[in-house]
DNA sequence: ATTTGGCACTCCGTCGGGGAGAGTGCCAAG
DNA sequence: CTTGGCACTCTCCCCGACGGAGTGCCAAAT
């Protein structure tokens, strides 16, 4: 186990390196912390810090820099989670209650979350998995055509042309509507398959067909749709990268741009509360060079969806955590109240 | 008026520039394309087209490259639209095709047009003002609460939560949900507000001020909605913009941030056909050092929204165009169909 | 009048050497 | 275990030299 001495060696190499993103020093160490020892006793810390392997030097007589693993210990023993003050609580507020409409709130999330961590923000989309119907719409388009209307709590719409076998009479269709609703209307999507599957039997004739083929539409666009959404924002925060950033910044950019990596990255996040990931804690390899923060929001007491934020692994991780944190519980407010 | 020899000498220079992104001095143009004059004549003919401002040299005794006004004539007058490659055309047309609604055509766009010209792709969304209306549906959430939702002809679908004054009959709603449709079905947006504004008068009591809130709604979101939406990708292919780009990428990933920039962006180009903008032609400052190539696409003859490219203006001019005008045909012709 | 070869000149990019500076590791003393 | 001292190692930066590519101009040729 580590001396209280060395731990704080460690936050202090973390805190300077993250602020002046150069290697630091023995000496510039006592100076600017005051720790009551002198540079040598620090010299003799970081050997052993480096024995350890939560610091490096990137070549012999440069200062030390931290590794992932000091991140990681930085973050889990050394650092809290820094609240924002209260001007910055203010803002947020305002800024998310001007939002219409859940698009509008997403987009207006990922806008704060970047200006507000400077850097790149992540935010899902409200899973339909985990959502509830507020109501279901089936409008008739032509003769043998009809739209379905999937309408969530959160406010989401999904929508679905639907070629029947056979036209359906107004009368049918305002009964499917009703049956329809009466039964899925507040339910949980997983729920839904088993409370519908009875419902050709009601009808006779071409209808039983056509009914199947809606309710099959039904369950597809469930399937389909949780595959889940998400927009990311705050990309030229990205060029505040580093100095050798051409090499670095080009994978970052390619893994923003696969959904599929992003979605991954995010559903990796297993604790329902915050989480970090350090730099090479990230399966993607593009991703090496960063650390990803992500913490689940929701309209309730459950997280519905994700969001976060991508950045170098030289990160303020207590000023992003909070910043994460706080976002999402202000978007969770203002999913509640629509 | 500049002698054929000279705009020969022009277009070669532009090529090269766009090939090697170097200089290109007058030895190395005799070599690579057949001129039949020697090295000294064509730095006669590009001592002239520099006095014209066609060209320049980042410093003496370097090579020549294009200047905006050269990359300008070249577009002009010298290269022409470059078609694509037949398994290039069939690519395009089975990678649109598996498209299952509007979201999935304008991201599939967004991807196709990036990889093929391996710069940004920027995809407006069809928009509402030049389309018309397939349905207006009205659900009852709650007793003082509807939900409006608006379909389009290119399959947008638009919702909005209204509080009513009063609560308002399952009858009279389905009486004016019929009024609605059989006014507006089939009509341009811009033509509904006429079309609509007397309907309150139909209805009495609470309902008629229920009535005028719903086509408050729908109007606001007729004109809110024009705001238009558009989606890009392929920033990664920012990286591969120069050697200097630390300080070119930065303005452009935040322009590209900025809707609002781009959206003026595209908006500016008048022409129905292609447009091309080259470096200071574009009024956004951090865009001085790229292109915008855009051209209009739609269901039917008329454009209904615009898509286009954004790269360094040493760009691969006639491949581009050729790429961008392929691909708003195809995704036309898609959304015609569906 | 235009084209061409020749030639001197300019300027960039690169490479190697020489400090200066920062930081380390180790050692011996406190 | 801590501290001061000291020699050592690297990096970074500046400098000057050099090679090369390209130009501009001129005088001769077509």
């Amino acid at each position: 186990m580590l001396s209280e001495r060395r731990l704080e060696v460690l936050r202090a190499i973390v805190q300077d390196y993250v602020g002046t993103e150069e290697p630091v020093g023995s000496k510039a160490l006592t100076e600017r912390h005051n720790l009551q020892v002198s540079p040598a006793t620090v010299r003799n810390d970081m050997a052993v810090l480096e024995d350890e392997g939560y610091i490096a030097q990137p070549h012999t007589s440069a200062g030390r820099i931290p590794t992932d693993k000091g991140y990681r210990l930085f973050v889990d023993k050394l650092a809290g989670v820094k609240p924002l003050s209260s001007p910055e609580r203010k803002a947020i507020q305002n800024f998310l209650e001007g939002a219409v409409d859940l698009d509008d709130v997403v987009g207006r999330t990922v806008r704060l979350l970047a200006q507000l961590t400077r850097q790149v923000a992540v935010v899902q989309y409200p899973s339909l998995t985990r959502s509830t119907v507020r109501h279901v719409e089936l409008l008739s388009l032509a003769p043998a055509r009809l739209m379905l209307v999937l309408i969530t709590d959160t406010g989401r719409v999904e929508q679905r042309l639907i070629d029947t076998p056979a036209p359906m009479g107004e009368d049918a269709l305002a009964d499917l509507r009703a049956r329809l609703n009466s039964r899925v209307v507040g339910q949980r999507f997983t729920d839904v398959p088993s409370l519908v599957q009875d419902l050709p039997e009601a009808f006779d004739g071409d209808d039983r067909g056509t009914v199947s083929t809606v309710l099959a539409t039904l369950l597809e666009t469930l399937v389909e749709e949780t595959e889940e959404r998400l927009i990311i924002g705050g990309t030229s925060n990205l060029t505040r990268f580093g100095h050798d950033f051409p090499l670095t910044i080009r994978p970052v950019l390619e893994a923003l741009e696969e959904q599929v990596v992003l979605l991954k990255l995010l559903g990796e996040a297993k604790d329902p509360g915050m989480t970090v990931r350090i730099g090479h804690e990230n399966a993607h390899e593009g991703l090496s060079s960063t650390s990803v923060v992500s913490v689940g929001y929701g309209s309730g007491d459950e997280a519905v969806a994700k969001l976060g934020v991508v950045g170098p692994t030289r990160m303020d991780y207590p000023g992003t955590m909070g910043a994460v944190r706080a976002v999402a519980r202000y978007v969770g407010q203002i999913l509640a109240e629509s």
